[in-house]
DNA sequence: CATGAATGAGAGTTCATTCAT
DNA sequence: GATGAATGAACTCTCATTCAT
C-alpha cells in the first residue's frame, strides 16, 4: 500500500511490486474461495479476477497449493496481530480469557474465509499438511493455555485441569464460530443470529468463571471416553 | 419405513439388490468424500472403487448431488437412531443432557465421515440446500432444546436463557467433535487425545450444571456482539 | 384405435397390439423430433414419453434408424393419401396443378415434422439413404409430371420443357414450404406469414399459367449452368 | 473490416496466426458439419481433423456454438461479396433480377456447406437464434425486394404484389438450391442435373418476366390460405 | 514480466444397445 | 413382451500447468 522511501531503489522496488502482486492474487483467491468454495476456485478464475493471464500467476506462486499456503500464513499472522493487542493490556486473567474469546470470534466473523481455511477446511493442500505450518496454531494454543493457567492460579477456574479446560474453552468458541460460518444454524433466524451468538458466548463464560477463590462443588466424573479414529 | 406386503418374490428380490447396490455406492462415495473431499471425488472414481462403469452409477442415483443427499439422509437417520435410545431412558434432565452430548460425540467419532458431511463440510450440494433436508437437523436441535428447558425448569441450568444455553451447549460439543475430526489438534499427542476429549467434555458439563435449585451467582454481561457476515 | 372383429383371434390381436405400439412410438418420436430436433431425440426420451423402458422399443424397432425409416414411410403414405383425393376429382389440368401445390403446402404446414424428415433433413439415416425408399418420392414426382404434361398439352404451360417446368414448379412450392418450416422468414412478421405464403403461391401460379392456347412470348435463354457438388 | 494501423509487428503476427487457426478450425468444422450434421460433429473430431487437442479449440472459440456462429457470419459475408458485384453493374431491373438469382444459385452450388448452414440447417445454435445474426439475411432480402420493386416500377413484374413477388422469387430459387444440395432429386440423373437446374431457373424467370409495360392478363385469385403451425 | 498457445488429464453426464430375468 | 441393470463409447467443457515468445 505504501511506496515511500526505497533505500536501494531497483531491487527494493521490484521486491515491492512482487509482494504487491502476491497480495492482489491472495485477495482475489480469498474472495473466490468464499464465494464459490475452494475446489471451484481455479487459477484461471483468479487470473481473470485480477485481469492477468493464468500463466502470470506462476511467476508469483509455485502452484495452486502455494497460494493456499500463503493464505494460511497470512491468516495466522492476522490472528496473531489481533491477539497481540491483548498482551499489552493490563487485565485480570479472567478478563483476559473473556477477551481472547471475543477476539477470536471477531476474527472468525470478520474473516470467515481465513477462518475456514485455518480451522475448518479439510483439503488444506499437501504443503500445509506436510509443512511445519502448525507452529502458528500451536503458538495460539499456548497463548490460550497461559491465560487459562493464570485463571486457575487466581481461582477463576478450578484447579488441576489445565489441558482439559484449555481444550474445552477453545472448542466452545470454535464451535460457535464454525457453526455460524458454515451456515449450520438454520434454526436461528438470520437477524437473531448475532444476538444469540453473543448470548451463547456470554452464557458459556459465565458458567465457567467465578470470582477468584470462590467455592465450587465438584460433582464428579461424567463422560465416558470416546475414541477418535 | 419398510414397504409392506411384497407383491412378488421377484420384485422384492430386485428391490433388495437395488438397495444393496445403492449402499455399496454410498459406502465407496463416503470413503472418497472423507479422503479427498466432495469435489475431488469423481463419479469415475466411485465407479472404479465398486468395479462398475461410471454410467452404471446413474442407474441408482440421478447425479452426484443425489449421492451426497442420500448420505445426508442416512447420516441423520443414524444419529436419530442413537439419540432415540435416550428418549426411553428414565433420567433426570441434567443426566439426560450429559448423555445426549456423549451420544453426539460418540456418533461423531464413530462416523466421522457422516459427521463431516452433516455438520462440517461446505459444498453440501444444491439439493440439500434447497431441500427440506435441514428438517432433520432442526429435529435434533429441538430435541436438545427440550432437554435444556427441563434443566432450566429443575434449576440445573440458570433461567431465562433457553436459546443461548442450547446453542452454547451444542457449539461446545460440536467444537470438540470438529476439531478432533478435522485433525486440528496437533498440540495434543494422539495417544492423549481420547483422554483430553473426555476430560474436556467433563469439564464443560461440570461448570455448566449444578445440583437442582443450587444457588448460582451471576457476574453480569460479558461479551460484545460479534457480527456475522 | 379400433379393436373390432378379429377374424383369427390370437395372431391377429397380437398383430394389432404390435402395430399399435409401433404407432405410439412413432408418434412420440415425431413429437420429440419436432420439439427438440432429431439428434436430441434419444431412444430413452421416446421411451419416457410413452412410459416404457428403452429396451422395450427394441421389440418393435430394430434400432433408432428403423424408427426414422418407419416415419419416412408413414409420411409418404400420408402425402400420397392427400394427393389421391385429387386423382378422383374432375378438373382441368391447370386447376389440378394449382390444387396439387395447395395440397403439398397443406401437407407441409400441417405435418412439419414429416415434411422435414421427408424433404429437408440431412442425416436421414443409412437405411433410408441406402434403401429403395426414394420410390415414394419418385411416385409423387411422376404424379406431378403427369399433370404438367397435361398442362402443356392443353396449352396452359409452354411446350417443350416438361422436365424443367416440373422441377421448377416443385422447387417453387418446396421453397415456400421449407423456408417457412425452418423459420427462415424473420423478415415477415408471424401474423402476416400465412397471408404472404398464400399470396406468394398465388403469384407464382398466376405468372405460370395462362388460359389454354394463349399466346406467349419467349425471351430466350437466361441462366448459366451452375454446377452441383 | 480490417484493423487499421498495426501497433507492432509482434502483435500483428500473432493476430495473423490466430485468425489462421480460426480458419483451419472453421474449415474442418464445416466439412464435418456438412458430412455428419451439426450435432454429430464433435469438438473432438474437429480437433482430430486439425491434429490438435480438443482443449486447444477453446483457445479460439468460446464453445461449439461459437464455431457455428463464426461460420454463419463468414457465409453471409461471402454471399454479400458475391451480390455486391451486382450493385455496380449497369443493368435493367429485369436483368438484375435474373442475375441476382444466378448469383444466389452459384453461391449455393459452390458453397453448399455454407448454404446449408445459412438456409437449410435446423439446429442453428442459440447464439445465432438469439443474436442479431439474422440482420445479414434481412439485408439480402431487402436487396432482393429493392430489385423486385424496380421491376414492378418498369412493368417487368405485375404491380401491387411487392411482398408476395419477392417471397415467391426467393422461394423459387431457394427451392432449387435446397433440393439439389440435399440430394432430393434422385429422379433426375446426376449428369442431367446441372442442365435441368439451369432450365428450371430459366423457365421460372421467363414465365415471370415480360418486356416492360407489356400487357398481362390476371386470371384472379388461386390458392387457399395454408396455415403454418 | 506477461502473454497466449497448447497439452493431457479428467470432470459429469448421456447415449444406443444388449441381455438375463 | 417388458424390465432393469449394465456396458462402453462418446460427449462438451474445464483444469493445472508448461513454455516459446
Amino acid at each position: 500500500m505504501k511506496r515511500s522511501s526505497p533505500p536501494s531503489a531497483r531491487a527494493n522496488r521490484s521486491e515491492m511490486l512482487r509482494s504487491e502482486m502476491r497480495e492482489r492474487i491472495c485477495k482475489a483467491a480469498m474472495q473466490l474461495f468464499l464465494a464459490e468454495g475452494f475446489e471451484r476456485t481455479s487459477i484461471r478464475r483468479i487470473a481473470e479476477a485480477i485481469e492477468y493471464t493464468p500463466g502470470a500467476i506462476y511467476t508469483y506462486f509455485r502452484d495452486k497449493d502455494d497460494i493456499l499456503y500463503a493464505l494460511h500464513v497470512e491468516g495466522f499472522a492476522k490472528l496473531r496481530g489481533l491477539l497481540s493487542e491483548l498482551s499489552a493490556a493490563e487485565l485480570s486473567p479472567a478478563e483476559r480469557l473473556r477477551r481472547v474469546g471475543e477476539l477470536y470470534l471477531r476474527f472468525a466473523f470478520e474473516n470467515p474465509q481465513y477462518y475456514q481455511l485455518m480451522f475448518i477446511m479439510g483439503a488444506t493442500g499437501k504443503r500445509i499438511q506436510a509443512d511445519e505450518r502448525w507452529d502458528d496454531g500451536l503458538d495460539n494454543y499456548d497463548f490460550l493455555r497461559a491465560i487459562v493457567r493464570d485463571c486457575i492460579a487466581d481461582g477463576s477456574l478450578p484447579p488441576g485441569e489445565l489441558e482439559a479446560a484449555t481444550f474445552a474453552i477453545w472448542a466452545s468458541v470454535h464451535g460457535i464460530a464454525s457453526l455460524v460460518i458454515r451456515g449450520r444454524c438454520p434454526m436461528i433466524p438470520d437477524e437473531a443470529l448475532p444476538r444469540v451468538v453473543t448470548d451463547a458466548y456470554d452464557f458459556s463464560l459465565r458458567t465457567l468463571l467465578r470470582a477468584p477463590s470462590e467455592e465450587r462443588p465438584r460433582p464428579g466424573r461424567t463422560a465416558q471416553s470416546p475414541r477418535s479414529t
